[in-house]
DNA sequence: GCTTGACTTAAAGCTAACTTTAAGTTCTAG
DNA sequence: CTAGAACTTAAAGTTAGCTTTAAGTCAAGC
């Protein structure tokens, strides 16, 4: 299979997956004439990238994960401790946009004209701070 | 007060506070032999603008937003139409969130040995694509 | 044999919200 | 008066996960 058939079969660019192989999360395939020829295996494996990066994680830690993988390591502790940490981070991104959701409308009711607006949002300042601690890196 | 009296007293970086400016979110103070002189109302105006990020505007919303009120804008209809999105955004990514959780934990609980776990995984990819597709810009 | 589409590479670009750096200026305390 | 802290600028760097570009090579059909 080329790099075009596996990519629009994956449902990804080609520069995809030459980027996730120059990250090291695709083994490099045979070349024919330079050119990459995958086996069938190496679609399960963009898909399950897809999937995992759909689920939040990073490719640093697909990576980790994958290499488990690959040596044939059991399964068990290594992605414990990854999904429970995402686990951990995707609760958290909850909790703070619940917060979120209930200040926005607050907010919304609040019919004050002008720049007393900001004296308003600035009353809020508590709620807000907690809301700043909770920032999380991203997603 | 001074950029870093300032930068101290709303808790960020001086280097953020000329940013802001750059960007065009903070009005270019007094200045007194080249440097930046504050009123005590850049403060508000900076907190207001920490309050605006923290709940996830983005600088060019804010900005928005804040033209508005140099402008002595009733708050009303602009603020509506901002807030009512970012409301949408943050119950799209609560939605997002929860599906997530529920699969992690699903996944958590499945004891597959080594590659089968690939397997067992893309078995769930109807529900992966309904993830992917929910896929939001950032947060 | 030739065209054309698919492939190759390295490097730069994208987004957001800043931070860091470098090189220079100004304020302030002693 | 002088040391050093704080300020100034423009431009480049940071993060992630790719995409785009440029310039060139290869493959497949006619």
């Amino acid at each position: 299979m080329k790099i075009g058939q596996l990519a629009r079969t994956a449902g990804l660019n080609a520069s995809a997956i030459r980027y996730y192989e120059k990250r090291g999360l695709l083994a490099p395939p045979q070349r024919t004439g330079g050119q990459r020829r995958y086996a069938s295996d190496a679609l399960s494996r963009v898909l399950l990238i897809r999937f995992a990066t759909g689920m939040g994680f990073t490719l640093a830690e697909i990576k980790l994960f994958l290499n488990g993988l690959r040596d044939n390591t059991p399964v068990g502790p290594r992605w414990k401790k990854l999904a429970t940490r995402k686990l951990i981070e995707v609760e958290q991104n909850i909790a703070r946009s619940r917060k979120l959701k209930s200040l926005l409308q607050g907010l919304l009711h609040c019919h004050c004209p002008s720049l007393q607006f900001c004296v308003n949002c600035l009353r809020l300042s508590p709620k807000l701070r907690r809301l700043e601690n909770m920032r999380m890196k991203r997603r």
